[in-house]
DNA sequence: AGCGGCATGTAAGCTGTTACATGATTAC
DNA sequence: GTAATCATGTAACAGCTTACATGCCGCT
């Protein structure tokens, strides 16, 4: 699952400009994070490369926008990712690192550290929720969006009540 | 969180081969997840840089060991890394992406997802419930470690729950 | 006057992955 | 006899991150 094979994916779904597509990839997607330095060179390789196809639209009061499209071949390298074997989920995580490493700092920095994960996590439970952040072209969810989406929100929910819960029964963090 | 703030992390509680913490980065740990290309040039430049030392052990009936131990300038370095600030959870997951893009797929592929899923899922958690893949050194858990574990357990068993009752709910994948 | 949103991009670099290579021993 | 485990490593590459750069518009 590389980057331009989500981009493809998205695409088919209707054109988007780069900048669409960032934001995207920075706050809207559960299964994938990135930023602007990927997705524009990601984007003129998939159209050098003829799988996506550009169109640039003049507006007035906003800079200029390049709306990227899906091209027939781009269709066919999208159908290969889809075809291709499930990788396996990688997570990394900094928050449960400091835990595994709890024992070398106090009581105190643990119940912080905790704390500090439960509102950042509380934060993107709230963006979930929010459908113009999941789905920004109004187009209604299909029912395995809804799915994946229901999942992540349920995840979300259980770290922070599993949290919570652990600040309750230990409130001196040890 | 890099790699190699990780690898003083681990041996700070003892020290430890390039291979044992190969099998740590692939199997036990439930925060990173890395390889031998990634471990044996890690631990040859923090030895260069005098983060760890290397003592070459002989065995008999086994190839010879590389022990590394963390140094006191290693243990300025994880100290740092301690006092820096914490980075927010990365993941990346292909099941999710599959099912973001389950529309172009059939609905028994779906289901087969799904269960493939599952299926993975379920091997993991038996191997979180070893002690002896998160724990080799025989040592007991700390408080906090305990508690990342337990928490990457609940949050494992979640995931099979709420996939297992989509797929009860769900028969025919839509 | 300044900030946030819209919009696009580059360049350098780090990090990690993949694939390969070697070789001895033990268990089936 | 062959597969798995122990044990170490390299080389090439892909991929992504970070930081920077630009500029207009609308709002306050």
């Amino acid at each position: 699952m590389k980057s331009h094979q989500i981009i493809l994916g998205i695409l088919k779904n209707g054109p988007q400009t780069g900048y669409d597509l960032t934001r995207m990839f920075e706050v809207g997607l559960i299964f994938f994070n990135s930023s602007s330095g990927m997705v524009y060179p990601a984007l003129r390789k998939l159209e050098k490369e003829g799988k996506v196809s550009k169109k640039v639209v003049t507006q007035q009061g906003k800079p200029n926008k390049n709306v990227f499209s899906i091209t027939s071949l781009g269709e066919q390298e999208f159908e290969n990712y889809l075809n291709s074997s499930v990788e396996p989920d990688y997570s990394k995580s900094d928050f449960l690192a400091r835990l595994i490493f709890g024992q070398y700092v106090s009581s105190k920095s643990v119940i912080k550290l905790v704390k500090d994960e439960i509102d950042h996590e509380t934060k993107e439970l709230a963006l979930l929720k929010r459908p113009d952040v999941i789905q920004p072209n109004h187009k209604s969810l299909t029912p395995t969006q809804k799915l994946a989406y229901d999942y992540g929100i349920f995840a979300n929910k259980n770290k922070i009540e599993f949290f919570k819960q652990w600040l309750k029964d230990h409130p001196n963090g040890d």
